[in-house]
DNA sequence: GCAAAGATTTGCT
DNA sequence: GCAAATCTTTGCC
Protein backbone atom coordinates (compact mmCIF):
# COMPACT_ATOMS: atom_id res chain seq x y z
CA UNK A 1 0.00 0.00 0.00
CA UNK A 2 0.95 3.38 -0.85
CA UNK A 3 0.71 5.93 1.60
CA UNK A 4 2.08 9.62 1.43
CA UNK A 5 5.73 10.05 2.88
CA UNK A 6 6.29 6.16 2.59
CA UNK A 7 9.99 6.27 1.88
CA UNK A 8 9.56 3.12 0.49
CA UNK A 9 9.19 3.02 -3.77
CA UNK A 10 6.08 1.98 -5.31
CA UNK A 11 5.58 -1.67 -6.67
CA UNK A 12 7.69 -2.37 -9.95
CA UNK A 13 9.43 1.08 -9.40
CA UNK A 14 13.34 1.37 -9.81
CA UNK A 15 14.55 1.37 -6.40
CA UNK A 16 16.39 4.63 -5.07
CA UNK A 17 20.13 4.44 -5.79
CA UNK A 18 20.04 0.62 -6.98
CA UNK A 19 20.33 0.47 -10.34
CA UNK A 20 17.54 -1.25 -12.30
CA UNK A 21 17.80 -3.78 -15.47
CA UNK A 22 16.84 -2.28 -18.84
CA UNK A 23 13.05 -4.41 -19.24
CA UNK A 24 13.47 -6.50 -22.57
CA UNK A 25 9.66 -6.06 -23.59
CA UNK A 26 11.01 -2.22 -24.56
CA UNK A 27 13.34 -3.67 -27.11
CA UNK A 28 10.64 -6.58 -28.59
CA UNK A 29 8.74 -4.07 -30.22
CA UNK A 30 8.89 -1.96 -33.23
CA UNK A 31 12.34 -0.64 -33.28
CA UNK A 32 11.40 2.98 -33.81
CA UNK A 33 9.52 2.81 -30.59
CA UNK A 34 11.90 0.86 -28.89
CA UNK A 35 14.53 3.53 -29.75
CA UNK A 36 12.72 6.40 -28.10
CA UNK A 37 12.81 4.04 -24.63
CA UNK A 38 16.87 3.36 -25.16
CA UNK A 39 17.75 7.03 -25.19
CA UNK A 40 18.64 8.16 -21.86
CA UNK A 41 18.81 4.64 -20.50
CA UNK A 42 22.48 3.59 -19.70
CA UNK A 43 25.11 1.69 -20.50
CA UNK A 44 27.56 -0.09 -18.14
CA UNK A 45 30.85 -1.37 -18.29
CA UNK A 46 31.81 -3.44 -14.87
CA UNK A 47 35.34 -2.42 -13.99
CA UNK A 48 38.33 -4.39 -15.75
CA UNK A 49 40.55 -5.55 -12.83
CA UNK A 50 44.21 -4.94 -13.23
CA UNK A 51 46.74 -7.99 -15.23
CA UNK A 52 50.03 -8.32 -16.42
CA UNK A 53 48.59 -5.90 -19.30
CA UNK A 54 48.13 -3.16 -17.50
CA UNK A 55 46.22 -1.15 -14.64
CA UNK A 56 42.60 -2.21 -14.61
CA UNK A 57 39.78 0.65 -15.44
CA UNK A 58 36.61 1.44 -13.01
CA UNK A 59 33.45 1.23 -13.38
CA UNK A 60 31.77 2.93 -16.72
CA UNK A 61 28.30 4.06 -16.82
CA UNK A 62 27.03 6.85 -19.55
CA UNK A 63 23.49 8.03 -20.88
CA UNK A 64 22.53 7.30 -24.37
CA UNK A 65 21.51 10.02 -26.35
CA UNK A 66 22.03 8.90 -29.98
CA UNK A 67 20.77 5.84 -31.66
CA UNK A 68 19.69 4.81 -35.31
CA UNK A 69 17.31 2.12 -35.85
CA UNK A 70 18.22 -0.59 -38.55
CA UNK A 71 15.07 -2.70 -39.78
CA UNK A 72 14.24 -5.66 -41.58
CA UNK A 73 16.07 -7.28 -45.17
CA UNK A 74 14.37 -4.24 -46.63
CA UNK A 75 16.05 -1.84 -45.09
CA UNK A 76 18.81 -1.42 -47.95
CA UNK A 77 20.90 0.17 -45.49
CA UNK A 78 20.67 -2.64 -42.75
CA UNK A 79 23.33 -5.31 -42.67
CA UNK A 80 20.53 -7.65 -42.89
CA UNK A 81 20.29 -6.92 -46.44
CA UNK A 82 21.89 -9.78 -47.35
CA UNK A 83 19.98 -11.75 -45.38
CA UNK A 84 21.26 -14.39 -42.95
CA UNK A 85 25.39 -14.58 -42.61
CA UNK A 86 27.66 -15.16 -40.64
CA UNK A 87 28.04 -11.48 -39.08
CA UNK A 88 24.57 -10.23 -39.01
CA UNK A 89 22.89 -13.90 -37.33
CA UNK A 90 22.43 -12.24 -34.19
CA UNK A 91 20.11 -9.76 -35.62
CA UNK A 92 17.86 -12.58 -35.84
CA UNK A 93 18.08 -13.51 -32.75
CA UNK A 94 16.03 -12.36 -29.18
CA UNK A 95 16.02 -8.62 -28.31
CA UNK A 96 18.90 -7.22 -25.84
CA UNK A 97 21.25 -8.91 -27.21
CA UNK A 98 24.44 -7.22 -28.27
CA UNK A 99 25.50 -6.95 -31.81
CA UNK A 100 29.02 -5.68 -32.57
CA UNK A 101 31.22 -5.55 -35.95
CA UNK A 102 34.08 -3.51 -37.20
CA UNK A 103 33.81 -0.82 -39.81
CA UNK A 104 36.58 0.77 -41.72
CA UNK A 105 38.64 -2.08 -40.46
CA UNK A 106 39.18 -0.03 -37.67
CA UNK A 107 36.18 1.02 -35.45
CA UNK A 108 33.74 -1.21 -33.58
CA UNK A 109 30.00 -0.33 -33.55
CA UNK A 110 27.59 -1.84 -30.63
CA UNK A 111 24.18 -2.42 -31.71
CA UNK A 112 21.06 -3.11 -29.65
CA UNK A 113 18.84 -6.10 -31.57
CA UNK A 114 15.18 -5.19 -31.16
CA UNK A 115 11.63 -6.88 -31.96
CA UNK A 116 10.88 -10.60 -31.74
CA UNK A 117 13.14 -13.72 -32.78
CA UNK A 118 13.39 -13.96 -36.32
CA UNK A 119 13.24 -10.37 -37.27
CA UNK A 120 16.36 -8.92 -37.87
CA UNK A 121 16.26 -5.56 -36.33
CA UNK A 122 18.42 -3.41 -34.28
CA UNK A 123 19.52 0.16 -32.87
CA UNK A 124 22.84 1.35 -33.17
CA UNK A 125 24.28 3.25 -30.11
CA UNK A 126 25.91 6.03 -32.04
CA UNK A 127 26.55 8.52 -28.83
CA UNK A 128 26.98 8.22 -24.98
CA UNK A 129 27.06 10.99 -22.52
CA UNK A 130 29.27 10.00 -19.93
CA UNK A 131 28.31 9.96 -16.39
CA UNK A 132 30.97 8.14 -14.69
CA UNK A 133 34.09 5.87 -14.74
CA UNK A 134 35.00 9.41 -17.41
CA UNK A 135 39.07 8.45 -15.98
CA UNK A 136 38.44 4.98 -17.92
CA UNK A 137 37.06 6.36 -21.17
CA UNK A 138 40.29 8.91 -21.35
CA UNK A 139 42.70 5.70 -21.20
CA UNK A 140 40.71 3.84 -23.25
CA UNK A 141 40.94 6.62 -25.90
CA UNK A 142 44.09 7.71 -25.67
CA UNK A 143 45.15 4.21 -25.98
CA UNK A 144 43.49 4.25 -29.91
CA UNK A 145 45.00 7.97 -30.59
CA UNK A 146 48.29 6.62 -29.70
CA UNK A 147 48.54 3.79 -31.92
CA UNK A 148 46.83 5.57 -34.79
CA UNK A 149 49.71 8.11 -34.39
CA UNK A 150 51.96 5.42 -34.27
CA UNK A 151 51.09 4.05 -37.74
CA UNK A 152 51.11 7.43 -38.92
CA UNK A 153 54.33 7.97 -37.49
CA UNK A 154 53.66 11.80 -36.51
CA UNK A 155 56.25 12.57 -33.79
CA UNK A 156 55.29 15.61 -33.31
CA UNK A 157 51.75 15.56 -33.51
CA UNK A 158 50.19 15.65 -30.07
CA UNK A 159 46.88 14.69 -28.35
CA UNK A 160 44.28 17.52 -28.42
CA UNK A 161 42.23 18.09 -25.26
CA UNK A 162 39.08 16.08 -25.43
CA UNK A 163 36.13 17.70 -22.92
CA UNK A 164 34.37 14.64 -21.57
CA UNK A 165 31.20 14.79 -23.21
CA UNK A 166 32.88 14.00 -26.58
CA UNK A 167 34.53 11.04 -25.54
CA UNK A 168 31.82 8.88 -26.80
CA UNK A 169 30.08 11.16 -29.12
CA UNK A 170 30.41 9.12 -32.23
CA UNK A 171 29.85 5.17 -32.52
CA UNK A 172 33.17 4.21 -33.13
CA UNK A 173 33.97 6.06 -29.87
CA UNK A 174 31.38 4.66 -28.24
CA UNK A 175 32.82 1.63 -28.68
CA UNK A 176 36.67 2.32 -27.74
CA UNK A 177 35.36 4.24 -24.36
CA UNK A 178 33.82 0.97 -23.13
CA UNK A 179 35.86 -1.32 -24.72
CA UNK A 180 33.28 -3.05 -26.55
CA UNK A 181 34.73 -5.54 -29.41
CA UNK A 182 33.53 -7.95 -31.31
CA UNK A 183 33.76 -10.50 -28.28
CA UNK A 184 30.54 -8.56 -27.17
CA UNK A 185 28.79 -9.98 -29.69
CA UNK A 186 25.64 -11.71 -28.32
CA UNK A 187 26.07 -10.70 -24.96
CA UNK A 188 22.45 -10.15 -23.15
CA UNK A 189 22.70 -6.16 -22.41
CA UNK A 190 19.19 -7.05 -20.45
CA UNK A 191 20.88 -9.79 -17.74
CA UNK A 192 22.16 -7.39 -14.86
CA UNK A 193 25.00 -9.60 -14.45
CA UNK A 194 26.61 -9.23 -17.42
CA UNK A 195 30.19 -7.33 -17.85
CA UNK A 196 28.50 -5.19 -19.99
CA UNK A 197 24.47 -4.35 -19.82
CA UNK A 198 21.90 -1.79 -20.23
CA UNK A 199 20.22 -0.21 -16.94
CA UNK A 200 16.97 2.19 -17.16
CA UNK A 201 17.27 5.90 -16.35
CA UNK A 202 16.95 6.24 -12.47
CA UNK A 203 13.51 7.17 -11.37
CA UNK A 204 12.07 10.50 -11.64
CA UNK A 205 14.30 11.39 -14.46
CA UNK A 206 12.34 13.13 -16.86
CA UNK A 207 11.89 11.21 -20.56
CA UNK A 208 13.95 12.86 -22.60
CA UNK A 209 13.01 15.73 -25.49
CA UNK A 210 13.69 13.34 -28.81
CA UNK A 211 14.84 14.48 -32.23
CA UNK A 212 14.47 12.74 -35.85
CA UNK A 213 16.19 12.86 -38.97
CA UNK A 214 17.92 10.88 -41.22
CA UNK A 215 20.54 8.13 -40.83
CA UNK A 216 24.64 9.18 -41.21
CA UNK A 217 27.10 7.61 -43.65
CA UNK A 218 24.30 5.38 -45.83
CA UNK A 219 24.70 7.08 -48.85
CA UNK A 220 25.54 3.89 -50.37
CA UNK A 221 21.70 2.90 -49.52
CA UNK A 222 18.39 3.81 -52.17
CA UNK A 223 15.97 5.62 -51.03
CA UNK A 224 13.84 5.91 -49.46
CA UNK A 225 15.84 4.27 -46.73
CA UNK A 226 18.23 7.08 -47.02
CA UNK A 227 15.83 9.72 -46.37
CA UNK A 228 14.08 8.02 -43.30
CA UNK A 229 14.23 9.31 -39.84
CA UNK A 230 15.53 6.48 -38.31
CA UNK A 231 18.33 9.08 -36.38
CA UNK A 232 16.89 9.70 -32.73
CA UNK A 233 18.69 12.11 -30.86
CA UNK A 234 18.83 14.04 -27.35
CA UNK A 235 17.98 17.80 -27.47
CA UNK A 236 20.16 19.59 -26.48
CA UNK A 237 23.07 17.24 -25.22
CA UNK A 238 26.62 18.23 -25.72
CA UNK A 239 27.38 14.44 -26.77
CA UNK A 240 25.66 13.93 -30.20
CA UNK A 241 28.00 12.74 -32.90
CA UNK A 242 29.34 15.15 -35.37
CA UNK A 243 32.15 17.58 -35.32
CA UNK A 244 31.37 20.55 -32.94
CA UNK A 245 30.91 24.17 -34.39
C1' DG B 1 40.20 -17.16 -55.15
C1' DC B 2 40.16 -12.00 -55.78
C1' DA B 3 38.37 -7.38 -55.78
C1' DA B 4 35.53 -3.84 -53.80
C1' DA B 5 33.39 -1.37 -50.33
C1' DG B 6 32.19 -0.13 -45.79
C1' DA B 7 26.33 1.98 -40.09
C1' DT B 8 34.10 6.07 -39.01
C1' DT B 9 37.53 9.15 -37.22
C1' DT B 10 41.36 12.04 -37.60
C1' DG B 11 44.65 15.33 -39.19
C1' DC B 12 46.38 18.07 -42.73
C1' DT B 13 45.47 21.40 -46.65
C1' DG C 1 37.18 20.14 -47.33
C1' DC C 2 39.60 15.90 -48.30
C1' DA C 3 42.00 11.67 -48.01
C1' DA C 4 44.27 8.14 -45.29
C1' DA C 5 44.28 4.29 -42.10
C1' DT C 6 42.94 -0.80 -42.06
C1' DC C 7 40.73 -5.46 -42.47
C1' DT C 8 36.45 -8.04 -42.59
C1' DT C 9 32.57 -9.26 -45.24
C1' DT C 10 30.35 -9.97 -49.42
C1' DG C 11 29.90 -10.66 -54.33
C1' DC C 12 31.43 -12.29 -58.48
C1' DC C 13 34.46 -15.04 -61.68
Amino acid sequence: MIVPGDPRPPPGAPHPGRPSPFPRDRLERPTLEAARALLGARLVRDAVPATDEGSGLGRRVGRIVEVEAYIGEDDLASHARFGPTDRNRVMYGPPGTAYVYLVYGMHHCLNVVTEPTGRPAALLVRAVEPIDGVDAMRAEREALSAGRRRARASTDARPRHIPDARLAAGPGLVAAAFGITRRDTGIDLCDPSSPLRLESPPGGEPPPDVVTGPRIGIAYAAEPWTSVAWRFTVAGSPSISGRRR
